[in-house]
RNA sequence: GGAGAGAUGGCCGAGUGGCCGAAGGCGCUCGCCUGCUAAGCGAGUAUACUGGGAAACCGGUAUCGAGGGUUCGAAUCCCUCUCUCUCCGCCA
């Protein structure tokens, strides 16, 4: 700070001076505060390249701190100690056993794990036929509802960014290992459409009246999921890559807490409108992001495995990420601008809402009903059968 | 990939070393004026940090794509990078 004044005055210095000295027709008589200044410089140059290294230690610090909880997160250490919310449908009763939708799909010959790993490796899928005709029928009914039944405008963004955005929504500096990376140019496959759609607005300040924005994004997400070996290994549940749509709203903060609660009940209206039961659970301080200040997850029941599996989590990052990303908008015509808050929900996962759909859909011959209001998008198809 | 042209305030656009945080125009805001509207007139109109003040406000520093360099002094000169545009080639 002190070095800041200093440094800040020296240049004051030079900038007066140097007004005098061109203020003086015959420059032999400046000879000497020319001499002076170059000194002055000298001492400033030094000075700023201090000051650059402090702030450059000093950022570097603070874009490692997480966010802080909102004081609705409940208090705990770990996913045990997450609140449930509410819970929504129920499970159905099965007269066969259940079966996990790897099996269903195989069986069906919709999804072929082994030629996905033959193309690519561990944790990728290639779909086939009415699974991949699904899985592009959810994108397309999940988009509608959001757009025409929610109000959010839809945009497609780059599926890679660069190093300002990934710092922006707080992947970067902290969470390198968990992307992929392309080496040149330096882009980032993007783990969510949280990061492109957030930084639309990255260093802008926007209209009050235009808040809140909301966006619905549908992409395809790549996330190296690092340190999850030998995790759920089985599946569409945790793959390399998969698909998502997205919601994301920039809202004024007095308006965040209530938009999140919205955001989440949009994500939910998708499970009811499929028919798949589910519970939203409150994440506790302990397994909350470390963009976050308070999270609901939304968990699909999978009568496979017979557990609830996260399909959505939405939360509200209060000004954690407009801080970061420089998103701002004014109070009034000529106050100073204020930052917004941001807030993002999975609306949904598409992937695991294909799982659930093959789990909670399963007969007991191996076929699979489709949800009502899916199969317009399916050409009509009610059932999937094995061919 | 080859050749060239650019990047300046909300927008357009001037500015080739000091009098430039930046002409002019548009837009916007406030005021005036005109019996409505349009036009006209006047003033204002970036951001961050920072010093003083209860505040209105006054002062300092930085920012003319980004970073570095030359200089007493840079929007202006030099280097690197990024992005945009035009032409040629190639390509879904």
């Amino acid at each position: 700070m002190a070095l800041l004044r200093e440094s800040e005055t020296l240049k004051a210095l030079r900038n007066t001076v140097s007004d005098e000295i061109s203020r003086i027709k015959d420059k032999s008589q400046a000879q000497d505060k020319i001499l002076e200044m170059r000194e002055v410089s000298q001492r400033i140059k030094g000075m700023d390249e201090e000051l650059k290294q402090l702030e450059e230690e000093l950022n570097g610090f603070l874009l490692t701190v997480p966010n802080l909880p909102d004081p609705a997160t409940p208090l705990g250490a770990s996913e045990n100690d997450n609140v449930l919310v509410r819970t929504w449908g129920e499970p159905a009763d099965y007269s066969f056993t259940p079966r996990p939708h790897w099996e269903i799909g195989e069986d069906l010959g919709i999804l072929d794990f082994e030629c996905g790993a033959k193309l690519t490796g561990a944790r990728f899928t290639l779909y086939r036929g009415a699974g991949a005709r699904l899985e592009r029928a959810l994108i397309n009914f999940m988009l509608d509802l959001h757009t025409d039944g929610h109000g959010y405008l839809e945009v497609l963004p780059p599926f890679m960014v660069n190093r300002e955005s990934m710092q922006g929504t707080g992947q970067l500096p902290k969470f390198e290992e968990d992307l992929f990376r392309l080496v040149d140019p330096e882009f980032f496959l993007i783990p969510t459409a949280e990061v492109p759609v957030t930084n639309i607005h990255r260093g802008e300040i926007l209209k009050k009246s235009d808040l809140p924005i909301c966006y619905a994004a549908y992409t395809p997400c790549f996330r190296r999921e690092a340190g999850s070996y030998g995790k759920d290994t089985r599946g569409l549940i945790r793959q390399h890559q998969f698909n998502k749509v997205e919601l994301v709203k920039f809202t004024h903060p007095s308006e965040s807490a209530a938009e999140l609660e919205n955001l989440t009940g949009n994500a939910e209206k998708v499970l009811q409108l499929l028919g798949l039961p589910y519970r939203v659970m409150a994440l506790c301080s302990g397994d909350i992001g470390f963009s976050a200040s308070k999270t609901y997850d939304i968990e699909v029941w999978l009568p496979g495995q017979s557990c609830y599996r996260e399909i959505s989590s939405c939360s509200t990052f209060g000004d954690f990420q407009a801080r970061r990303a420089g998103i701002r908008f004014r109070e009034e015509e000529k106050s100073k601008p204020e930052f917004v808050h941001t807030i993002n929900g999975s609306g949904l996962a598409v992937g695991r809402t294909l799982v659930a759909i093959l789990e909670n859909g399963q007969q007991e011959d191996g076929s699979v009903l489709i949800p009502d209001v899916l199969r317009p998008y399916m050409g009509g198809l009610e059932r999937i059968v094995s061919r």
